[in-house]
DNA sequence: AGCACA
């Protein structure tokens, strides 16, 4: 019956209890905060930190009754209001009449987090991603991954439980980002505790488990193909190479159409073709190279950089799994440089209607600065030039209105750079 | 800024 619950919900009227309900406390107000601003009103048998969804409320459990009227007596008739690191906090009565510590083990803090990462199934997020997101907190001595019922999870080790604890604040409830993650896979939020475990027992490094502490521990069998992969500067595995590349473009203020992929991707080579989609609302495009040389190549050089000046069009490249794209020859969404040459859409003649280009454009060849079928200077600097990117300015000056005309090349898929190198003269932004 | 967890 409702008429016999007298718990009051709100201060003026709420029993007394020798529990105290804090709230507003700053982010990850430690037991010792509490307690120091506690203690001078009696002897605090109990706290309970990171409360509620927010985690910014706690419980204090004094020894007597009186103890938490004081503390509450003090602070409504204070005209400084109680404070954590100069936070105003609000204390109450709790409705409760004592703590009851129901720490289940996930909430006892240690060294070692458990992680669910829900929403993926075990092949979708990598162990090193896994490892690149959690180092940023701290050396990760050692991961172990495993599939349960509750999902994907993993075991991270850390030096202490206070960098296991920076790791969980900062992660608990947050998604790895997407461009860590397959094409494939939406959001995944990650569920982090703490685990029993003080020393992972880690047997071999595998595409299940690694001990980063131990280089020299064995490899199981059945990471002989992950161990095949090249390792980048960094020490992460990388993703199986491709020819063709995944960029996701972040900050689209601008709009990115498949021939400024195509003028940015040709300083690196040929691109045979190009795909742009819309995934999770965020625009993606595949860009087929010929070989995985070229492509590597563009996506070290490009990685990071943003199309526009300003910030605008990120690029994140990862290697597709597809090798060979099946997009239409001419859309506003997709090009096949193979099937199609370019020129055909200055002329207005559908492709269809050309299966021989190079005899058809004769004259375009003419408009051309000086170059002819040998044009080995040309590939030479643009293939040299991604080295000299200024950092943060994948295309400097580069600007909407500057995108070239798709139609300049006719031969871009028979010339390697010959349509970044030849067709835009004002239009040369990448290497200053 | 408003009451935990099994």
């Amino acid at each position: 019956m409702s008429s016999s619950n007298h718990q009051q919900q709100f201060r003026y009227t709420q029993t007394p209890s020798k529990v105290l309900h804090f709230r507003n406390l700053p982010w990850e107000c430690s037991d010792e905060e509490l307690a120091d601003i506690c203690s001078p009103f009696g002897k605090v048998m109990n706290t309970k930190c990171n409360v509620g969804a927010n985690r910014n409320q706690a419980f204090v459990e004094f020894a007597d009754l009186n103890q938490a009227i004081s503390m509450v007596s003090y602070y409504a008739s204070s005209s400084e209001p109680a404070q954590v690191r100069g936070k105003t906090v609000y204390i109450q009565y709790s409705n409760r009449h004592e703590i009851v510590n129901s720490k289940g083990p996930g909430d006892v803090p240690g060294n070692v987090l458990l992680v669910t990462i829900e929403g993926v199934e075990a092949g979708d997020v990598s162990i090193d991603v896994i490892h690149l997101v959690f180092s940023a907190f701290g050396f990760v001595h050692k991961i172990a991954t495993f599939e349960k019922t509750a999902g994907f999870q993993a075991l991270i080790q850390y030096t202490d439980a206070e960098t296991a604890a920076s790791a969980r604040n900062a992660l608990d409830g947050r998604s790895i980002p997407r461009y860590l993650l397959p094409e494939n896979v939406g959001s995944c939020n990650l569920r982090i505790s703490y685990s029993a475990h003080r020393d992972l027992n880690i047997k071999f490094q595998s595409n299940r488990s690694r001990d980063y502490t131990n280089p020299m521990l064995p490899v199981n069998q059945t990471a002989i193909d992950i161990a095949l992969q090249p390792v980048g500067p960094d020490g992460k595995r990388k993703e199986p190479e491709s020819n063709v590349l995944l960029a996701l473009v972040e900050n689209m203020q601008y709009a990115v159409t498949v021939d400024v992929l195509h003028t940015v991707f040709s300083a690196f080579g040929t691109v045979q073709k190009i795909a742009i989609f819309e995934k999770n609302g965020q625009t993606q495009a595949l860009i087929q190279y010929p070989d995985v040389t070229v492509a590597t190549a563009a996506k070290e050089a490009l990685e990071g950089h943003c199309i526009y000046d300003g910030g605008y069009c990120k690029l994140h490249l990862t290697y597709s799994r597809h090798t060979d794209l099946n997009v239409k020859a001419f859309s506003d969404k997709s090009r096949d440089y193979t099937v199609l040459d370019p020129s055909l859409r200055a002329t207005q003649v559908p492709a269809w209607q050309n299966t021989q280009a190079a005899p058809v454009y004769p004259g375009l060849q003419g408009q051309m600065p000086s170059w002819d079928t040998n044009q080995q200077e040309v590939t030479q600097n643009y293939l040299s030039a991604p080295s000299s990117f200024p950092p943060g300015h994948a295309v400097p000056g580069y600007s909407p209105a500057a995108v070239p005309p798709a139609s300049a090349s006719p031969h871009a898929h028979m010339h390697p750079n010959s349509f970044s190198g030849t067709s835009t003269p004002g239009m040369q932004p990448y290497y200053g």
